[in-house]
DNA sequence: AAGTTGACCCCGA
DNA sequence: TTCGGGGCCAACT
């Protein structure tokens, strides 16, 4: 079989279980696939995100100040943030505040 | 095959 | 406090 199980396919199926009003950072996912010094990759793999079937919540992963870096790649400034705002989240200054609250490690929710 | 890039993270000055 | 450099991994050219 063909090895579905690329590396942004994993990130992906991460990205997908983030509950709804949750936030996660590129260390964190790296850190579930095994990987921990891959942060730079599971970036990358966000920019495939386009590439997958399903929706990609990407806008609910952010770096490891909770600041919306990739928001540019959402198709417009503001686009990012909103998304979050909708799901209750607040952001300032392109931060998201009280990150630690809306923060959710798949290494602790999600069992290996 | 080799070199460069990337929505990052950590440490030192 | 802000600024700079190094390291890590995978994909792209």
């Amino acid at each position: 079989m063909k090895k579905e199980s690329d590396f942004f396919e994993q990130v992906w199926q991460v990205v997908a279980l983030i509950p709804r009003g949750r936030v996660t950072s590129y260390g964190a996912i790296a850190r579930y696939l095994g990987s921990a010094s891959a942060s730079r990759t599971v970036g990358y793999a966000m920019n495939a995100s386009h590439a997958s079937t399903v929706r990609i919540p990407a806008h609910r992963v952010v770096n490891r100040n909770g600041m919306l870096t990739g928001k540019h790649w959402f198709g417009g400034p503001g686009v990012m943030q909103q998304l979050l705002e909708s799901e209750g989240i607040s952001v300032v200054e392109d931060k998201i505040t009280e990150f630690e609250k809306h923060f959710w490690d798949p290494n602790k929710e999600l069992t290996i």
